[in-house]
DNA sequence: GGGCGCATGTAATGAGTTACATGATTGA
DNA sequence: TCAATCATGTAACTCATTACATGCGCCC
């Protein structure tokens, strides 16, 4: 993609905009919290974080505490906050266009043997099942806010797949070849 | 991405093996009738037939037909149709695992004031009516079979985020701040 | 002493995008 | 004659990924 969606700057202003942090630290958290939502990886992230500097969005200083290797700790600039504003309402008001995924190999569903179809659409079904079980079991904090509302989302987004493919298979296995 | 989700090059291989054909006439028809579906362009296109005959899953002839520009009609190979075979039944089998899009902006939503938050997603939410609009009025042919039951999924998946989107909206509204 | 955690990065690679180049034909 | 269509590509760029490099400290 170009400069369409700006997730990964999203996130990383976002995340900077609630605590200074630095590389590793960002990092971490995701890998550990986030990895559901966000797929932005260990080296990208720094670049962006570079890139992010060079703009003149956020800010770095290194620190250095005791022996542990050189830190750079980045903390969000008026600019930077300017930013993730307008970012974040774009990112909101905008519906992810296009092709969602998963999509072009439905439109060639016919060209595979009946069985093998119905075979491979119940293995995605189970897979499918098997994520929402794994998002089901997220805890949640009260009311719908931040993380908890994306989970929510997800869940919605996985149910109703999940049911679609489920009639769809059943359909498709007992219709003739 | 990286090699993970071969959209393309199915899509690319599944139309060849209805029918042979020169890259314009492919891109042609991607444009016109599966824009909704597929996200490839032009250029990518061109580059990717390449790549596929120089992998020998398609093979070229240089065809003329009066003073018109040359054209290249790509035509599968037995591996193509391997090939083919091999990546559908693994797309179908495969829910697009990660991050479905959109998500990250949801979790930063308390960064917006609430009613900034409410204007933005219920921009989203008038835009994703839209789009519901435009699917459901894509002709069908009968069963749902090829692309009708791509657009269907997309129906079905678009509906349940118009909902859940709908109600959170109400919610934010008319919640404190 | 050997492996893991901390912390930051580089290098190579690859896929995709936009914008542009080229040149003939067709139709208003 | 001017624009659009046909037809294939190249060039420059951005973004992301994987794998690797480095080097210290901590703990068993």
């Amino acid at each position: 993609m170009g400069a369409v969606a700006h997730d990964n700057e999203v996130l990383l202003l976002g995340l900077l905009r609630q605590q200074s942090q630095h590389g590793y630290q960002i990092n971490d958290f995701i890998e550990r919290n986030l990895s559901r939502m966000a797929s932005l990886k260990k080296a990208t992230a720094y670049a962006l974080l570079e890139r992010l500097r060079e703009a003149g969005h956020i800010s770095a200083v290194t620190v250095q505490e005791g022996n542990r290797p050189p830190r750079q700790v980045y903390t969000i600039t008026p600019s930077g906050q300017e930013r993730f504003a307008t970012l974040l309402r774009h990112n909101l008001s905008t519906h992810a266009a296009a092709p969602a995924g998963g999509d072009i190999g439905l439109m060639f569903l016919d060209q595979l043997p009946r069985q093998e179809a119905v075979a491979c659409l119940s293995e995605r079904l189970e897979s499918l099942q098997q994520q929402l079980r794994e998002y089901e079991a997220v805890p949640t904090h009260g009311p719908a806010f931040g993380v908890d509302l994306a989970v929510q989302r997800m869940i919605v987004s996985l149910r109703a797949e999940a049911e679609w493919l489920a009639s769809t298979v059943a359909a498709l296995a007992s219709s003739p070849d």
